[in-house]
DNA sequence: GTCGCTATACTCAGTTTGAGCATATTTCGA
DNA sequence: TCGAAATATGCTCAAACTGAGTATAGCGAC
């Protein structure tokens, strides 16, 4: 949506998903009683940093693609947000653009031992460029096979996700617990001619963690035979990539934050290939072009594409006054007049 | 949406906010190399806890309305959440039901002189009952007097907030920052018949806090005349307020929560009534009730009410079972067939 | 019995949305 | 050189959704 720091909080710090600033503000910090600090207490930041290239979502990973970029917050940080573009801009060499907040989780089973915490918190990050360098940068479906239906339900679903689930469903203690899970399996994973909702990453993530077949619900070795096909990662990192492919695919659809993957001009499909990359389904191209005009998010350059095949394209632009102009929030409401 | 935890992660826990879950995963934590502990640093749960009664969206507070419960995340206490549940419940005797996150943060300025370094996580509840007790309870509107278009624009809009956001545009350093200040203070507050958006709580508080409109954005007492009419809070609990406010009034748009504030069986004007005061506008009755219908989120009882006046109204309840059939993601983008 | 009030049913037009048809330009290969 | 293949773009159409209004029903109070 922003290019850098546009939309930003009183205090001129950018605001997040839901309009929510980024950054705290600077406040006056005299009357509130301060109870005795916990001892051992430590924060992770952690990044899922997404780019979009040659038609695949990417992530950039480290370890071999088994972790995300994250790293200790530290005293010296004026924020968790600048804790966390330090740590991810001096492992990737690569600057952050738009950041988000995803999530901040304190569990005590993870964390070192003895009597230290971690606390966790999330971060999704766009951008643009791909220096590839690193050579970090994953498509997000190596990691969830099943969550890519641009060329139809993938076939994962019905060999081996949709018959896994049907065994756990059936090894359930109760009857209602076996419906349960039923119900649960089918509107996640749109068995039955259930509709595919391509936001639910996380709760089908969640769901097959639940039913034990992803390796990382095991804390011993398991036989490959038992999980499902997708590259695991350290920790709870695919958890945590799930939530930020969750809150990505929702968001795009209400606030314009595509563009901040897009290059400066764009033909009208090269957005659609975006787009349709992160939601992993197709779209209607005369209809997509029409919401893109009416919603006059994109004006022309006046250019042409000469590159590829085909009938040239007009190439296009980010209207950058649209933030100042719309709220871009959703109405849902009938509301009445005054 | 859910009354306890009905929805929940592949571990049991509940998922809050765009089905993200509430608490961390078990996940065997041997591989990460763990950077030195920070010192001094610490964790504070803020909560945001909303109940409706007498056609008030109210707010639990402390302090005589100047604070929201919170407490220091402790080593004994299993996750976040359960840490926030048991500060709650110590301080207002009020046990909490429905809950999610609502934004962590740790700003340089904040938190304790020295070296300390604390952490601020929130959250926002949600609950039926109204035990009153501690008193703690208030309208929310006390805080936030401009977010109340149930009975028009409220006067304080044109009287007192125009105004003031006009002199502050004037006063801009140059002119485009001028052109920049106007034209967020109409769309933030819906000048110049530009249409209210009630989801812009935070962005609207904020702005006011830009423009020093309201006190706590300054360090050393003001002119009352200078500030905008609302209870302050300490530190920036009336910010955080304004996050859980204008987050809750965007969730009733896309989730059924609002049911987590209704009492086991209601009319629909009761219902009506309560999305109203959430949302600080009024709603076409007709329109309103075909929307509950037709998205058969709830079901009649077979009973009448008999209490007040006019023609007695049915009693209807929430169909739980809508969380298990239904998926809950707002489609927007034009989607082809497979 | 009429008034004031709330409940509930129905209508209607304008807009949005999903989907398809048709035509315009290019490149590439036979 | 011509058509096939691929892309761009304009237009139509019906179903669904939405905002707003009209009409009628049932109740208590006076």
């Amino acid at each position: 949506m922003q290019r850098g720091p546009e939309r930003t909080t009183a205090r001129g710090q950018p605001f997040g998903d839901d309009g929510i600033p980024m950054i705290a503000p600077i406040i006056a910090p005299d009357e509130q009683p301060e109870p005795p600090p916990l001892h051992a207490l430590q924060a992770d930041l952690i990044a899922v940093l997404v780019a979009v290239s040659s038609g695949a979502p990417r992530v950039m990973t480290l370890e071999g693609g088994r972790a995300l970029p994250s790293g200790p917050f530290e005293l010296g940080h004026r924020s968790l947000q600048s804790g966390l573009r330090a740590w991810v801009e001096r492992q990737t060499h690569h600057p952050l653009g738009y950041v988000e907040q995803l999530y901040t989780f304190a569990d005590k089973d993870r964390g070192g031992e003895g009597g230290a915490r971690t606390i966790s918190i999330s971060y999704l990050g766009l951008t643009r460029e791909m220096s590839g360098g690193e050579g970090g940068w994953r498509s997000w479906y190596e990691y969830f096979p099943w969550e890519d239906h641009r060329a139809g339900v993938p076939p994962v679903i019905g060999g081996l996700v949709a018959p896994a689930l049907a065994g756990w469903s059936a090894a359930a203690p109760s009857r209602a617990e076996r419906d349960h899970r039923r119900q649960r399996a089918i509107t996640a994973f749109g068995l039955d001619d259930q509709p595919w909702n391509e936001e639910m990453t996380l709760q089908r993530y969640e769901l097959l963690y639940e039913a034990g077949l992803v390796p990382e619900a095991h804390r011993t070795a398991t036989a490959a035979d038992k999980t499902v096909p997708g590259t695991t990662m350290m920790g709870d990192h695919r958890r945590i990539l799930a939530t930020g492919v969750a809150r990505l695919r929702a968001k795009i659809k209400y606030r314009p934050v595509v563009f901040e993957l897009m290059p400066d001009t764009f033909t009208l499909l090269q957005l659609q290939r975006c787009v349709e990359a992160l939601a992993g389904r197709t779209v209607h191209k005369q209809n997509f072009r029409r919401l893109m005009e009416q919603q006059e998010l994109v004006e022309e350059t006046g250019e042409l594409t000469s590159e590829g095949i085909g009938r040239p394209a007009k190439l296009f632009r980010f209207r950058h006054a649209v933030l100042a102009e719309r709220a871009f929030a959703g109405t849902k409401l009938p509301l009445a007049r005054p």
